[in-house]
DNA sequence: CTCAATGCAAAAAATTTGCATTCAA
DNA sequence: TTGAATGCAAATTTTTTGCATTGAG
């Protein structure tokens, strides 16, 4: 999805809301669409005062967060160790694996778990708005480098119980 | 599982692991086996407080659960607003539906959506160590109350949006 | 103009830690 | 006897809030 289209979106939102487009929410919009990383509250407001000449006060990103958060335009994710945010549009739903050793994130989408999931909520009279699905491990790479470390079957031991 | 089976398995592991059986240990373990409810570290804390006579520190009361959590005996839920603890013994693994009205949290296991898990792990070289799946929304008696209050389609709106 | 947004610093909430003292093994 | 555990208070970490000031519409 273009810019300028996702900006759109949010001046509409900003607009129905009664809420002000501000140059604090602009660069944090841009900044979260922009990348295609996970960020964290305070990451953000690093990335922000990195930039030469802005700076956006920690009240502000973390307000402004939440006002994006609450327009569906980012999505926190909790990773076990604390929580970052990813941006939404353009990018459909999925889960997260998340490695604990390199702290990564990997995204998947399975299809057949989300139905099992509705079915699940359903069985039980649960009005279903929101789910979130994270697998804990090591990721692929990590897993290569520790077992040419002769490391893994350890950390694997130790995890394991 | 009875107590006393419990608790020797708590001593067990105590002993392998070069930790010593307290009284404030014994308690904090005590309680989480007797409810059956979730508990936060505060909770936990108010809970032994309450108990005449015992006090157990807050700082004891956190160490004690992050030993009772490496020994898996017990299990953090994050529930998207804090996190709170079950206890795993005779407690086969679940998942949660977490109530978003009143807080409660209901559990649910589904063998098809763990096997899917492991299914998509596999296919990313991902080595799972542990996995959470958190369904959010309304449970069945706030659903009800909220349709005899004529609050229910509102309420879902503002949550769809 | 007017009300929402910002910055700042103080306040909260949830843990964690340093250290002297106590105590389980 | 001795290293582990406790309590306490201070320190962290992360997020929230009150309030005077600024600024978008």
């Amino acid at each position: 999805m273009k810019h300028a289209v996702i900006i759109q979106r949010f001046e509409d939102y900003l607009r129905q809301q009664n809420l002000r487009m501000t140059p604090q929410r602009r660069q944090v919009f841009d900044k979260a669409f922009e990348t295609h990383e996970h960020f964290s509250a305070e990451t953000m407001y690093e990335w922000l005062k990195a930039e030469s000449g802005s700076a956006v006060s920690r009240a502000t990103v973390y307000r402004t967060l939440d006002v994006l958060q609450k327009g569906r335009f980012i999505e926190a994710v909790e990773t076990g160790n604390g929580v970052v945010y990813e941006h939404v549009l353009g990018h459909e739903h999925h889960d997260h694996m998340v490695c604990t050793v390199c702290g990564g994130i990997e995204e998947f989408r399975d299809e057949e778990i989300e139905s099992l999931q509705r079915k699940n909520a359903e069985a039980k009279g649960f009005v279903m708005t929101g789910h979130m699905l994270r697998l804990s491990g090591i990721c692929a790479s990590c897993v290569a480098r520790l077992r040419s470390e002769g490391r893994l079957e350890l950390l694997i031991s130790q995890l394991a119980q």
